[in-house]
This record gives structure tokens, C-alpha cells and sequence, in this order.
DNA sequence: CCGGATCTTAGACAACGTCTAAAGAGCGAC
DNA sequence: GTCGCTCTTTAGACGTTGTCTAAGATCCGG
């Protein structure tokens, strides 16, 4: 179903495009934290002829108007991700998989910034692997 | 001054070379936050002869015998960072440049990782601008 | 000096992202 | 309907970053 992605773009200054909805659809539902090439792979599913250039143009504009957030977690891919509430990341350092920690679970205090600067943003960036059970 | 790098490299089980002492030299002191690249740029000043495969080898190995951490910050360049103490970064979004803050400065609690992983390695990530004096 | 392992090199190659010039779509005025 | 303006999309070239490969250089023990 298609809740009023159309809606959504507007009210944030973007007009919508069959393309612009066809990629809204995708990305601002998924939680693979898609490279922007798999955000291509993934649109291209359900609308074949869209080009790269505008996925990458979309999904910049998108980032600008607020409607999602990127990450430069790890190396060949910018990261989209959804998600505009804040939360914290894990990074499995094996398959390179990212996932979500709640905001709350984790407790920050004192992340002020250098002076003379201001904080925009920040977030807890863990690294690990699975566990084993044995070496 | 050289402090002996050859004898650091060979704690880390990395053999001496030319060009392994040449990086590291530069590498192991620098607070630029580097790019691989500009590493490059920088060893050629003292070791012309170098190639760009030798550079991204090194850094490479470096990393993992334990000597750097990387860090995947910004689209388009990983970086290498000689601080293995731990501590947190503050990324300059109008500058793109990167500055280290100390690990006490920032209080982090109930660092866990999602249930069956074990976190290997964790930073508080921040992002913001300098204060203007006015808007 | 010889042999084997390791290290380095140049260049080709692949992936990611940007840019450009031209074509297409939407929309109001007439 | 169609003209003209604007915004969007497109294909492909392009630049940068990083990896790979095959061949040459270096080192070290014997």
C-alpha cells in the first residue's frame, strides 16, 4: 500500500515525480541501510527505466530537504537511512551490516563539542562481531 | 628525528622496509586525519619512488597489525589514525575536517551491542559547524 | 652466487559518484 | 490545441578512490 508518499515529498518542498515516488517508496521504508547503488538496484525492481544519475540526484535531494539522513559509516558507500528520530549505529565488522540501536539504550552525557563549535548531530558508532560459541 | 619505527613496525610483526619506515614516519605522527591518498602525497615528499599499490598496502597491514585505526567518516576517503587510545571525533561539516576528542570528555554508558554480538571498539561520532557570531 | 620468500612497482581494472548537454513532461497563457 | 517556460530525467563521459595482477627488485640463509 501506498501511504501518501506524494504527500510526504511535498511537505517537504519536493515536487513529486513518478521517479521521486518510486524511490520515496523504497528508501523511506526500508531498513537495509542501502548503499546508494542498491537504493538504484532496488527502484529499478519496480521501475525499470530510472536512471543513476537520478538516484543519486534524488536521493541528494533528499538528504538536503530533511527527509533522510546520511552515513559515512564504511568505505564504497554512502548510507541512507531513513530514520530521522536519532539512534546509534552497530556495525558488524563481518558482513558489514549496520543496525539500529534505540536512542535510549544507550547513555551519552557531557558530548559537547569543541569551542566555538556547534553540535548538530551525533550518535554512538560500535563496531563487533557475532559471538561464538567456541574459537 | 627518527624514533626508532623500525623497531615499532617489528613489535607489530611487520618487517622493515624503505618504504614501510618512509610511511610510518609520516603516518604514525600526523594529526591531518589523512586520506589514503594524501598519505601518498605526503610520503612522496621524502620517498618519491613509491608507488600508489605500496601506500594502500601499507596502510592496509598497518591496520591490520594493530599499528592504525581507520575511519570511515566522509564519502570518499578512509582515513587512517595513529591515536589507538581511544578516543571520540567532532567532524566540521563546512570543512569536512576532523578533530579528536579526548575519551574522558564524553560520558558513555551501557555501550551494548545488540545481543549475541560483542563490540570490539566504540566512538561517539559528532557533526556540526563552527558558532557564528551571528546568523 | 643460488634459491625462495617477501616486497614493490606500473598499469589495468572496477566501483562509486558527479557532471553535462539534450530530451521529456507539466502547466499556464493565449 | 499549442506555444513557451520551467523543472526533471536521461545516457554517457568523466574523475577519484581503491584493488588486482604479473613482473621485477630485494633480502637472507646457505
Amino acid at each position: 500500500m501506498k501511504p501518501d508518499v506524494a504527500a510526504i515529498l511535498e511537505k517537504h518542498d519536493i515536487q513529486p515525480s513518478a521517479q521521486r515516488v518510486a524511490l520515496a517508496e523504497y528508501v523511506l521504508k526500508t531498513t537495509e541501510h542501502p548503499s546508494a547503488d542498491k537504493v538504484w538496484a532496488r527502484v529499478q525492481e519496480n521501475f525499470p527505466m530510472i536512471s543513476r544519475a537520478t538516484v543519486y540526484n534524488t536521493l541528494n535531494l533528499f538528504v538536503e530537504k530533511g527527509l533522510l539522513r546520511e552515513l559515512h559509516l564504511a568505505p564504497d558507500s554512502v548510507l541512507f537511512d531513513p530514520n530521522t528520530g536519532h539512534h546509534h549505529h552497530f556495525i558488524d565488522e563481518d558482513t558489514g551490516r549496520i543496525y539500529d540501536i534505540p536512542w535510549n539504550q544507550i547513555e551519552v552525557n557531557n558530548a559537547k563539542p569543541l569551542p566555538g563549535f556547534e553540535v548538530r548531530d551525533y550518535q554512538v558508532v560500535m563496531r563487533g562481531r557475532r559471538r561464538r560459541a567456541r574459537g
